[in-house]
DNA sequence: TGGCATAATGTTATATTATAACGTAACTTA
DNA sequence: TAAGTTACGTTATAATATAACATTATGCCA
């Protein structure tokens, strides 16, 4: 039995990436579906973007994507935060603070208190899908009741530590 | 003997304010001289304001308060994020990402993460001093190479709770 | 002490990120 | 189909941050 160690590091590990993007544009349509929620076009447009890589984007880099292509006509900033927000919202998409970015959803319904490792080297971001930490713990310890979690870690994966 | 189950977060506590930041100003510039860097009247200035209290301000705020000293000319914003990149890369301020923000360090000279406990009531941040959390554990277990981390717990502090 | 190198500050302009405000279109349901 | 609601479109602008270059202060050592 192979080790599972970086399992749930899913974007530090070579895989087919079609595959993992066409499973969460599924997944993340049965969710709204399941939960009568809209899903639109434009909103799906944006989902669809931030699927394309495990890199986040920024808000404008979205746009720049949008209006790349020339059948459609151009959008405005506010059209991309709206999407963004549902999706947000709804869980399909997670913002890295300390990149003012937007990333898809790993892990779509699984609600948890999202964990990121970021990885300065690719770019990438793995998203761990880890319940509770110490950390909530300690909140608690201290009388703090937790609304929203921000773990946001920074530094190097392992094929980028081998590249040197 | 008291309980002290929440005096790691000062901020959160009925406190001399007045003391704990002539404290942390004398530590600040303590630890500058032994390090021999130096802390400059702009940069002792903007890390007063920063100190006056336990919430974090956005840079344009700091400015606002160095420009009121009707005495001294009028500065623009690089003044300012060139005093927080000082004090940030020695660790004096620390920078909330979820609010594009900025505070004073409560544990200068500590070093470790800071994983900080955001109250939406108050405002107030409190920041934690533990070392080092099963998140710093898990990474490397997926042998990734942690460099910068940001820990950020929003909620509701326990005065603000009973406050309704 | 004077002159050089470096560090810090000051200034102007502009880039980047985000939202307010208001109008139009589309969907929903009675 | 009318009314209410939700989503989208558009314009303008707010809020955050930095690039680029000029000036001043500091440290150093010949």
């Amino acid at each position: 039995m192979p080790s599972n160690k970086t399992t749930q590091c899913l974007a530090f590990e070579h895989h087919d990436h079609q595959r993992c993007q066409s499973r969460l544009l599924s997944a993340a349509k049965q969710l709204c579906h399941s939960q009568n929620i809209r899903l639109t076009e434009r909103r799906e447009q944006v989902l669809q973007i931030l699927l394309q890589s495990h890199q986040p984007m920024g808000a404008y880099e979205i746009l720049g994507q949008l209006n790349q292509n020339p059948d459609v006509s151009m959008v405005a900033p506010p059209i991309v935060y709206r999407a963004l927000e549902f999706l947000l919202s709804v869980g399909l998409v997670h913002r890295i603070e300390c990149k003012n970015a937007f990333i898809g959803c790993a892990h779509p319904g699984h609600a948890s208190a999202a964990q990121f490792l970021i990885c300065k080297g690719c770019e990438k971001v793995a998203e761990l899908d880890n319940p509770t930490t110490s950390l909530q713990q300690e909140a608690s310890q201290v009388g703090f009741m937790i609304d929203h979690s921000v773990v946001e870690i920074t530094g190097l994966c392992a094929e980028c530590q081998a590249d040197g």
